[in-house]
DNA sequence: CACCAGGAATGTA
DNA sequence: TACATTCATGGT
């Protein structure tokens, strides 16, 4: 195995401590089915927005006592849209969520049953629907299934960049790096992708300082 | 007012 | 394979 990153990991969470916030949930453990099914709403919404924007459409959602994907599946498009418009894209997300509602609660005996499955196999379906691809795929997987997946997103290929993986990075090249340096255990994955964001973030707001 | 945020699909060369 | 474009809102 290649050199850990466990010692990074361990610098960021001295650093940021427990990811919390709009982590709180996602790195949350253990969760229960209504937490894993917002989970796997919120990675739809989260997809190219503002996290303040996906609040305010979950807020619309929960209000309307529609946090549930059975209660999804039984909306009309423009229902879904009304509520959340915030988030952006609302045409294509209300899509997206009516169909990996209607995947998971009626094709699949609902996310117990999904959790229950292969990795690979629930993968595959869920990169199957149209709107999620490889990122929202493994969002879900790691914080709503708890799968051992690494997540790569932006953040992640800018950290990798910065501590010493060389370009060439097509999304399971990314997630080999990952994955090869860590143990296998979806809660150093869902806490580390998650501080590596924070991170992230953290370094853009004070446009780019050097590192510790 | 310009730019951006946990993406993904589609079209072009 | 590698880019460009489209989708859309609210924050900074």
């Amino acid at each position: 195995m290649a050199k850990s990153l466990i010692p990074f990991f361990e610098e960021l969470k001295k650093q940021y401590g427990q990811p919390s916030g709009q982590w709180a949930l996602w790195c949350k453990r253990p969760k229960n089915w209504a937490e894993r099914e917002q989970v796997a709403i919120e990675a739809i919404l989260t997809q190219r927005a503002n996290w303040l924007n996906v609040q305010q459409a979950v807020e619309n959602l929960e209000k309307a006592g529609c946090l549930l994907l059975r209660d999804i599946v039984e909306m009309s498009p423009g229902q879904l849209e009304r509520l959340i418009r915030p988030s952006g894209f609302y045409r294509q997300k209300s899509v997206r969520l009516l169909t990996l509602a209607k995947v998971i609660e009626k094709d699949s005996g609902g996310l117990k049953r999904l959790k229950s499955l292969p990795v690979g196999k629930v993968r595959q379906q869920l990169l199957s629907i149209s709107g999620i691809g490889p990122e929202t795929a493994d969002d879900i997987l790691l914080y709503a299934l708890d799968k051992a997946v690494f997540v790569v997103d932006e953040y992640t290929r800018r950290w990798a960049k910065l501590f010493g993986f060389p370009g060439e990075s097509s999304y399971s090249k990314l997630q080999e790096f990952f994955q090869e340096r860590l143990p296998q255990d979806y809660r150093v994955y869902q806490d580390f992708h998650a501080l590596i964001v924070i991170d992230g973030k953290a370094r853009r707001g004070k446009k780019c300082l050097s590192e510790a």
